[in-house]
DNA sequence: ATGTGC
C-alpha cells in the first residue's frame, strides 16, 4: 500500500499522516504543500517525515514544509522538535550547510540612483565577495583567530571592523549562538574554515542586488524600513567547508552512538544520540560553532557589499542608510520553548531547510519588530523574485514557529545540467533585464529556475495557511553566483 | 551544500 494513500487532507495546502500508520511512530507527520502540488510530492519525502516521527522523544508533530524535499535523513523543508527529558539531536536534521541563511540589507537608493551604474555594482559586488566552489576569502586569520570566529560569531566580525555593532540586533541569535565551543571543533573543519572565511560559496548561494517590487503588508513594512522601489542587497550563504566537516564528523560519531544507546532508527541517515548523552552535547557545541562562522561570514560580506556601494557611488554606506534588515538561519537546531498540548516546554527544535517565523510578542524577536512578529526572508531561486514574511502566532501553535525557506528543488543537480543550457539561461536572464555574474557555467546551469519548484506556490501556501505572512516581495536586478 | 565519491 502506498504511504500517500494513508494520508488525510486536513484543511486547503495541510496534510496528515495518522500517527497509526506505522506502529513505531511517536507522533504524527503533518505537512503543507499546495494542493496542485501533492500528486508530483516525492514518496520518500513523505517516509522521511515518518521516520523522524518515530525517532524518541518527538513532540506533537513531524513537520513538513511547503518546499519539502527528499534529504539526507530528514526531509529539507523539514522541523521536528524534542524533549529534553527522553529525545535526541540528530546531524542529519539540521543538515550539511550549517546556518545556511539569508541577509536582507535595505538602503534609501532607488533604481534612478544606481542608473548606469549597475554593471559596475555588480562586476566590482563579483571581484570583492569571493565566490565558487573552494573560494577562499580574502583575509589571513590567524591561525588562532579561527577560535574566536567559532565562539563569537558575528561578534567577532563586528569587533574586527567588519560591520556596525547594531547589526548584531538585527540577527537571529544577534549572531551568535552562546553554546558553541571551539575547543570540541575537528582541526580539519578549522582548516577548511580558515581560508575560507568571507566567502560566498556555490550551489544555490547567491548575492543580489534586488529593488523592493511590491508591498503586500505597509504597516509591517514600514516596520521593516521597507518601500516599494527601494533598492537592497540579499545574501544566501552559509558555513562553507567548516559547517560540512562539522557535519561529516558527527555524522560518525552518531553513527557509532544511536548504536551504543540502542536508538531504534529507520535509516540509518536519521544517526543521532540522546540529549543526555556527552555526543549529544559535543554535536550541538560543535553546530553552535560552525553556526558562528556562518554569522561571521554573512557579516563580513555585508562589510564588503557596503564597502562596494560607498566605492561605486561615493557616498558611505550611513547615508545611504544601508541597514540590515534581519537574518535568518535555514538549517540549524535550538532550544527553544514552545506549548506542547497547552503546557510550556523547552525543546530542541530541529529546522532543516526551513525559517524561523516567530510571532508578536516573542522575546527572541528584536524589539523593534516585536509587535509584528520576526522578519522571514525567503529566497526564490536565480534570477526570480524573493519574498519578505513576518512570524505568525499560527506558526508558534502548529510549527513550532517555522515556515518554508524556499523554492524547493525538483531536479536533481545532474539531470538540470541535461536539461539546460547556462548561455540560454544567461540570454534570458538578460532580456529581462537581470545581470548574472557566476564563477562557471555549471552552476548556472545546475540553478536553472526550471530545476526548482516556484518559489510564489510555496509563499502562497505559507501565507494562505498562515504559518508566516507576506510583507513584500523584491526582484532582482543582478546575480552573483559561485 | 561540499576539497561535487572514500
Amino acid at each position: 500500500m502506498s504511504i500517500k494513500d494513508e494520508i488525510k487532507k486536513i484543511k486547503d495546502n495541510v496534510y496528515e499522516i495518522p500517527g497509526s500508520f506505522n506502529k513505531k511512530m511517536r507522533a504524527s507527520g503533518r505537512f503543507y504543500i499546495a494542493d496542485e502540488y501533492f500528486d508530483e510530492l516525492e514518496e520518500g519525502a513523505v517516509e522521511q517525515i515518518v521516520n523522524v516521527a518515530c525517532l524518541p522523544g518527538v513532540q506533537r508533530y513531524s513537520i513538513g514544509l511547503p518546499d519539502i524535499h527528499f534529504g539526507y535523513g530528514f526531509p529539507i523543508g523539514g522541523v521536528a522538535a524534542f524533549s529534553l527529558r527522553n529525545g535526541i539531536v540528530s546531524p542529519g536534521g539540521v543538515g550539511f550547510d550549517i546556518n545556511c541563511g539569508v541577509r536582507l540589507i535595505k538602503s534609501n537608493l532607488t533604481i534612478d540612483d544606481i542608473d548606469g551604474k549597475l554593471d559596475e555594482l555588480t562586476e566590482k559586488l563579483f571581484k570583492n565577495i569571493p565566490s565558487g566552489v573552494g573560494s577562499k576569502g580574502k583575509i589571513r586569520l590567524e591561525e588562532n583567530e579561527i577560535n574566536d570566529v567559532l565562539d563569537y560569531g558575528a561578534e567577532w566580525a563586528v569587533n574586527n571592523g567588519y560591520g556596525w555593532p547594531e547589526d548584531l540586533e538585527v540577527l537571529e541569535e544577534n549572531g551568535r549562538m552562546v553554546d558553541a565551543d571551539s575547543s570540541i571543533v575537528s582541526e580539519k573543519a578549522k582548516k577548511r574554515g580558515i581560508p575560507q572565511l568571507g566567502s560566498l560559496g556555490s550551489g544555490n548561494h547567491f548575492l543580489e542586488v534586488q529593488i523592493v517590487d511590491e508591498i503586500y503588508n505597509e504597516e509591517v513594512a514600514k516596520v521593516f524600513g521597507l518601500e516599494k522601489g527601494m533598492i537592497v542587497v540579499m545574501i544566501h550563504s552559509g558555513s562553507r567547508g567548516c559547517g560540512h566537516q562539522v557535519c561529516s564528523d558527527y555524522l560518525r560519531v552518531m553513527d557509532k552512538a544511536y548504536k551504543k544507546y540502542k536508538v531504534n532508527i529507520d535509516d540509518r541517515q536519521l544517526a543521532c544520540a540522546p540529549l543526555d548523552s556527552k555526543e549529544a552535547q559535543e554535536y550541538i557545541q560543535a553546530m553552535a560553532a560552525a553556526a558562528n562562522y556562518a554569522w561571521a561570514n554573512r557579516q563580513m560580506m555585508t562589510h564588503w557589499v557596503r564597502e562596494t556601494f560607498e566605492e561605486v557611488l561615493g557616498k558611505s554606506a550611513k547615508e545611504m542608510e544601508m541597514d540590515i534588515v534581519y537574518d535568518v538561519a535555514h538549517n540549524i537546531a535550538k532550544m527553544e520553548t514552545h506549548k506542547i498540548y497547552n503546557r510550556e516546554e523547552e525543546v530542541l527544535v530541529h529546522r532543516k531547510g526551513a525559517t524561523r517565523a516567530f510571532g508578536p510578542g516573542c522575546e527572541e524577536v528584536p524589539e523593534k519588530y516585536r509587535a509584528v512578529g520576526q522578519p522571514v526572508l525567503i529566497p526564490g531561486t536565480m534570477g526570480t523574485a524573493s519574498y519578505i514574511l513576518h512570524g505568525t502566532d499560527v506558526a508558534m501553535e502548529e510549527t513550532f514557529g517555522s515556515t518554508a525557506h524556499g523554492a524547493g528543488r525538483i531536479l536533481s543537480r545532474s539531470k538540470a545540467k541535461k536539461d539546460y543550457n547556462a548561455d540560454e539561461i544567461t540570454e534570458d536572464l538578460e532580456s529581462k533585464g537581470i545581470k548574472i555574474k557566476a564563477t562557471s557555467k555549471n552552476v548556472i546551469a545546475e540553478e536553472a529556475p526550471g530545476a526548482y519548484k516556484d518559489v510564489d506556490s510555496v509563499v502562497r501556501v505559507s501565507d494562505e495557511t498562515g504559518i508566516a505572512k507576506l510583507v513584500a516581495k523584491v526582484k532582482p536586478l543582478s546575480v552573483c553566483k559561485g
